[in-house]
This record gives C-alpha cells, structure tokens and sequence, in this order.
DNA sequence: ATATATTGTGCGACTAGGAGT
DNA sequence: CACTCCTAGTCGCACAATATA
C-alpha cells in the first residue's frame, strides 16, 4: 500500500497496463521501428490513457545528458541594447523546443571569475552546453570551453583570429557598407561615421564597413569614436557639423550614437532627413518612434537565435524529425536589412522616381 | 577498469579517497551536524582535492524536485515594454540562484491552449514550480496551477477577484495617482487621461488612479481610450487637444501613448513641458531620449523579481541561508517612482522653489 | 539467421534502518 | 541510550545481453 502522493506514471506501470515488459514501453518511445506494429498500438493506447510522460531526470541521469542548454543573462544590460538580446532569448528557447531542449538560465560575472559558473554547472550535469552572447575581444569563455571540450556556441564572433568554436554573427561591415550606399545613393557625397572607441570587435568591424564604402565610392573618409552613450554621440557629431567643411550625411556605429547625433543636428536648426542624413545600427523600438524616425540597420535575431542552436545542437546529437548536418560550418554571418526611415529620407521628399 | 571517459567524480570516490562510506559523504553534504567534526574534515578534505560537486541529475531523481523554476518567454512581444521583461528574467535569475535554483525558460502560446507546456513540463518533473508574468483578466494559468497543486507565483495580478496563488504587482493606480499629484503641484487643473480600452486588469487599475486623484484634487476627469499604440495615442489624444476646451496636462496609461501624444502636440506647434504637461508609465529606455525627455513611472522591477521568487520557493521549502518566512503574505504590491523630466518640469522654466 | 520481447544492471545520489562504540 | 557510522534499498529510465518465436 503505497502513500497517496500524487505520483507520475512511470515505465513500469505503462508496462503493467499494457503487458509488456518495461524494455518495450522504452522501446516505443525511443526506437519504435523495434517494436511489433500490434504491441506498439497497444503500448501507445496504455500511454495515452495513463498520460504517461517520461521522467526527464531519470532520462538524464541514465544517458548522462540533461536536454538543456546554458544561457548567461548579463548583470548590467547596456544602454538601449537590450531588445536584441530579449528577442535572441526568446528566439533560442523556441529553437531549442523544437530540438526537445529547453534553456537554463544562469547569471555570472563578466570575464574570467565568471567560469566558475560555468564550470559549476558542468560538474553537476545541469547542462549539455552552453549558448553565449555579449562576447568581447579576448572572451576567455570561448578557449576555456574549448579547452574542456563542451559543446558551444556564440552569438558575436571573439575577434581574436584564434578560431576558437562555433559562432553566428551579423555581418556591421555589411550593414555599415548598406548605410554608406544607400546615403550616397541619395547624392551625399561627404559623408561621416561616428564609431565606438578603437579595440571594441563589433565596432571596428562596423568601421571597417564605413572605410570599404569610402573606397567603393571614391569618398574622403571623416570618423570621429564616441564611447557609445547618447551625450558623447552628440557631442562627437557636433565636432563634426560645426567644421568648415560638415558632412552631409553621418553614419553611426549604433542607435543609441545616432540619436545623440540626431540631437546634435537639431540643436543647429538643421532637419534630419532634409539637410543631413543620419542613419543608426540595431533597429531598437526607439528608432521607430514619431519625430525620431531613424534609419537604421535590422539584426535578424530570430535567424541567429536558430542557427546558435542548430550549432551547438550538432554536436550532442540532437533528437529531431532530420539529423541536423553534421559538418556543418561552425561559422554563419548574416546580413542585417537597412530600414529605411525619414531620418535619411523624408517623406514629403518623394526622392525616387 | 573503466572507460577513460572525463567523468566527473562521484560519492563513491569521494568515499572511497576519505575513506569512509558513501552515507557519510551525503551526511557531510547534507547534514554536517550528524558527522563527528574530525571525520567531517576529512571528508571536505577529500571533496576539495577532488573537486567533487553533487549531480544535479542523480540528486533530483532522487528527491523528487528540479530545483529549477518554469517561466515562459512570450511569443511576440507587444511594442516597446521588452525592457521590463528583461530586467525581469535577470532579477528572477539572480534571485532563484540565491536559493540555489535556476530558470528553466520555455515557450507557449497564450491562454488555455498554452497550458499543456506546463503539464508537459510538469509531468516530465522538469520545473518544481512557475514564475508568470504577462497576466491577463481571467488568465487561466492560476486556476489551473492552483487545481493541480503546483508551487507558483505571479508578476501582476488576475484582477478575478478571486484569489487564486500569490502575485506580486506594481501599483499602477498608486502611480498614476503620483503623476496626477505631480501636474497638479505644477499649476494644471484641466489634466486628461489617455487610456487603454475598458476591460484590461492594468488599464483599469492606472484609469481608478487617475479617477481617485481627480476626486483628490477635485479636477473634472476627462479621459480618451486607445488600443495602445503611438498612432492611436496621437489620434486620440489629438481629439482631446481640438476640443474647444483643451487639458493642459496629460497622464498617459503607458510610455507608448505618451510618445504618441507628444506627437500630436508636436505637431499642434506647442512645446511639451511649456504648453502642456505629458506623463507616460514604464519609463521605457525612449523615454529618457534627448527630444522627448518624457516624465514617466519607473517599476521596481528588481524588487519585483526578488519577492516573485521568494513567494514560489516559500511552499517549495527553499535551500538557503536563511529559511523563508513560511506565512509570508501571498500579495506584495510596490509603488512605481514618477521619474520626472522636461515633458512635464521644462528645464529652463525653473518651476520649483 | 531475423525479428521481437525480456531480464538484469547501473546511472549517482538520498532515505531508512541497523550495527558498532 | 546517545553518538557515529555503515549496509541495503530506492528513484525512473536506458543500455546490454539474453530468451523466445
């Protein structure tokens, strides 16, 4: 006589109702092609009527993976940031579903104290793996998981030339090299680039894109960096507009620039979109908003959080419908969409045609 | 002799290098008190050198709980309030890990249908209990949870009337009341409300704030409903601004209507915080943005997060320092704090004092 | 020899009860 | 009888090797 407690169907009890053996119950979930067409009928029926699912931490502990996936939540979210990294959550957890995975979230300090985290939830087997963000030039979570061969992958490249990993990014030279066209296009020929400090990865990539567009253009290159804030962003801008020689269109490193850009360009009477053209990076809902309009550069997060997935999925194995590919290139760069808005194109200019 | 597998060492070797049974190392773990302090020593010793860590897995089989909590990451975020859903996932994160939990995330769809995620998630022991958020009027997650027994608690509140599991809410009519006091201080006696439409929990509790304080204050109400986008806040609070008698200050039910009705008195050629007061609610990151500067009810959402998680690990029986208070009030309820900028105090008007 | 179903065993920790001092 | 420690059994599942047709 067993206590009342509210208790799960196990194996054996499916087994039991089913009269087969526990072997079989098994069998029909994990390799069904092994079971007779009759007794798997039969065994599905008794499943179906004793809502049976299985226990995943027995599962678990008997095939030593947990089925789930790391995730670091950063402590201190940066600036306007944050709406990519909140779909890019919500984008792996979707894609990890579909693999029968679920996300565990954890937090750590940057850098190198916070491995202990991460070793911590190697040893106790919480999780198969982890998917990284916010990485940084020289991330020391890259060799250091590399080096105790987990499964992982990142969303942001590390930088280092050392190819340490899978990773998925968004090509900001790309972007950037869209931004410069798409102004000069528009007949704007001085055209300046407001960029994060040297040393940052993501920024001089986006740099690199401004001075390929130069290039391509025929164009004179004019960069001034910023630390990224909105007051820095429009105080650099301003050093900008009031040369003798301004720029009629500003590339930013980042929304967060451009609006300090875009508030450096209304202080001195000039309308953005009319006399200057401003374009930001991210696409962050503050881009969008009525008298701010901003054209920028759209990350796509959904496809990034997938491909993440896929990568770190490839090597555990991942039970679904098809075999994920597994040789399949660590690497995947994706091209943001330029989202054209009146802060480099204004409405009532009925530009084209 | 074993496979060479990097296998993470177990009680077993634990014991084996201390020299004493498996029970004792458990005991050590588990309940030092039981172990006589010259063994205990030793065995700690032994879990040093060997960098032994309990598995999770075989730990939870075992007992019967995950230590993991449930929180579902909603499909599409609505407009511009991810910012507080993020700040949210990291302060449960946080909190769940001081008691020695984690986050387990998953998706679902919303009402009923969304249900089955967490039986799944249940039935498989993958979650000891839920975190919601995103609550709706009638959500029948509570009742669900409640019926089947399952440790819960929720950010916001089911506005059922009746009481079904602990939540944890911020109080939007104590904001809304704040803001309502603030224009009031500033001189406006014609102050009108831009809502969401009748039947929202959220809605209907900032529109009583916004009543009461009228009655406060003894102010004629003047409210206009929108679905809650920047287009419809501009239309409707552009009605109000034609109207022969026009308020001189709007309370906005959300940062997002706030932008649009800077928008139609933008666009009406009066300058916000001069000509008119404007208030928005969740002081979005857009809000503090240069050109807008837009006064706006910060939540504590830190706070908020904190008290979520130790409400769902009360009845759980949390592994923490100190123990939870087991009769702990099932409701918490914090006040938002009016974060006052230049769309209802103007820089250089100099206003107070 | 092929297809199908079965028994035994262990994953790594905790719970219960017993043995030694 | 306390105090300390240990042996045996269990959680639910899957792997391996075995029976039965």
């Amino acid at each position: 006589m067993t206590r009342a407690t509210r208790t799960s169907p196990t194996l054996a009890n499916v087994a039991a109702a089913a009269g087969v053996s526990r072997q079989t119950v098994s069998n029909v979930i994990n390799t069904p092609g092994r079971v007779a067409p009759e007794t798997r009928s039969r065994v599905q029926a008794a499943i179906e009527t004793l809502n049976y699912r299985p226990n995943r931490v027995a599962r678990s502990l008997r095939t030593r993976t947990s089925r789930l996936l790391g995730y670091c939540v950063q402590p201190a979210p940066v600036g306007m940031l944050n709406p990519v990294l909140d779909r890019f959550v919500h984008a792996i957890t979707e894609s990890a579903a579909e693999h029968g995975f679920h996300v565990l979230l954890f937090t750590a300090p940057a850098g190198a104290p916070g491995l202990d985290r991460y070793a911590e939830l190697l040893a106790q087997q919480a999780v198969d793996g982890f998917v990284l963000s916010d990485t940084v030039v020289g991330d020391p979570r890259h060799g250091w998981l590399t080096a105790h061969g987990v499964p992982f992958s990142a969303f942001g490249r590390t930088w280092t030339g050392e190819d340490q990993g899978a990773w998925v990014d968004v090509d900001g030279a790309a972007g950037i090299g869209q931004a410069v066209a798409h102004v000069h296009a528009a007949g704007h020929r001085r055209i300046g680039f407001l960029g994060w400090p040297d040393g940052s990865g993501v920024g001089d990539d986006r740099l690199a894109g401004y001075q390929a567009g130069c290039r391509r253009f025929g164009v004179a290159p004019l960069v001034v960096r910023t630390d990224g804030g909105i007051e820095a962003g429009r105080t650099a801008a301003g050093g900008l507009l009031d040369r003798p020689d301004p720029p009629s269109a500003l590339v930013c490193v980042s929304d967060l620039a451009a609006h300090g850009a875009l508030r450096a360009v209304t202080e001195r009477g000039l309308r953005p979109g009319h006399d200057i053209a401003i374009t930001g990076f991210d696409d962050t809902p503050s881009a969008a908003l009525p008298g701010i309009e901003l054209t920028s550069l759209s990350q796509p997060i959904e496809q990034v959080g997938r491909a993440v997935v896929r990568m770190v999925l490839g090597p555990l194995g991942a039970a679904g419908p098809p075999t994920p590919p597994a040789g399949a290139a660590p690497h995947q760069l994706f091209e943001p969409t330029l989202v054209i808005r009146s802060s480099s194109h204004p409405k009532d200019d009925g530009g084209s045609t």
